[in-house]
DNA sequence: CAGCATATTTGCAGTTCCTGTAAATATGCA
DNA sequence: TGCATATTTACAGGAACTGCAAATATGCTG
């Protein structure tokens, strides 16, 4: 009859729930002195643990506030994107994209803070540039094994990859813009509304192109 | 009879000659043993200089390696820019940002040494993408700029400038794919080539979609 | 050239970030 | 309960970086 409550042990709930403490512990004394007037030791004062232990958990400073949980797409996720009715790969491209940054954090008032802290943190703005840079070498595998579902082939397309890799810098232009409004507060749509609303301007852009 | 040659003087020829004498040593250490693996101290010890000295000069340890001086678009440039002939914003201003970053090192061998290891050291790395990502911000106002001089108006085009941002973005993106590939030494082209090689991409990219 | 003003270099103390190591403590499990 | 393993902690120390004031070098004027 009962169900075994017992999803996680103590151990993984100790853990995350130290996490969380010190993130969030980290985030209001960032926003309240600012990222570089906050010290590790203060962090860890506020949140109760050895520096050692933060180090353990984040590894740097910046991690802290950069490192999201997981910010990959599920199997889920790119399944869908890769057999996706996929007219636009621009869009679902976005689309996925957009998905794997906000639903993956359950906490939406710390993740709205954290992206607060670090959009008015030019060290930590660009920490964060890179890393979702980092990510784009396994979003140009998404958009080739979307191709290959799609029957398109390098044999058929020699520069297929650049296609694929110049796709995922167009789209990761366009969601740094999209963050840019979202963290001005310019944003309150959701996301179908942020994607048509972004999709639209690509549009109008290119469209007023005379290429060379 | 004779003119002046000291178009510089004394200290600030001294100036110049210790600060290539620093970044030489520097690119030369973090060539031999990696950027990691390279102190401060050593970088000093080769060089003959204070730490303090180094700091003076150069603000940190990655700048001694990063910072080329600042590659801001002259306002020759810039005028060009504006006023170009202009049927494609999207060409014109890649070849601007491109014009701007390739210019002025006048020690080329430097700065391909400089570049080699920048582009084999993650670090380094993400640290020039931030700074060309900084420059993006004046981006936006010569394209703003461009588009008032063409009789563009925010009285009937109302988010003009988001359709500046988007375009900066867009071209960003695909600078960063130009980027890619000319680290990874796949463009032996010219700049005029690279900017027709890219431009059609897009094309072809855009052209396909069936947009949301 | 002397001598003063200013620029540059340097030493040094101190802060902060970060790492390795080994001991102490907590949890999981038989 | 008691052992294996995970987590936390203290401690020592390296390296980046800053502020400050003294020492040195250069520029300039008379």
């Amino acid at each position: 009859m009962s169900v075994p409550v017992q999803e996680e042990t103590l151990r993984a709930r100790k853990r995350t729930a130290t996490l969380l403490t010190i993130r969030t512990a980290a985030i209001e004394l960032g926003l309240e002195k600012g990222y570089e007037n906050v010290t590790v030791e203060m962090i860890c004062e506020a949140s109760m643990v050895s520096q050692r232990t933060f180090f353990n958990y984040f590894g740097s400073k910046e991690g802290v506030f950069v490192t999201a949980g997981k910010n990959m797409p599920s199997p889920e996720q790119v399944h869908g994107f890769v057999e996706g009715t996929g007219s636009s790969v621009f869009g679902d491209l976005f689309s996925l994209i957009a998905d794997t940054m906000v639903d993956g954090d359950p906490n939406l008032k710390l993740f709205r803070s954290r992206h607060q802290l670090i959009a008015q943190t030019p060290e930590l703005l660009n920490r964060e540039k890179a890393r979702i840079s980092e990510t784009e070498e396994a979003f140009v595998g998404y958009v080739m094994a979307r191709y290959h579902f799609q029957g398109r082939d390098v044999s058929s397309t020699p520069d297929l990859e650049d296609e694929a890799r110049m796709v995922v810098a167009l789209v990761s232009g366009a969601m740094r813009y999209a963050m840019q409004k979202w963290v001005a507060g310019n944003f309150t749509a959701t996301r179908t509304e942020l994607v048509r609303s972004v999709s639209a301007l690509i549009q109008r852009v290119t469209a007023n192109e005379h290429w060379p």
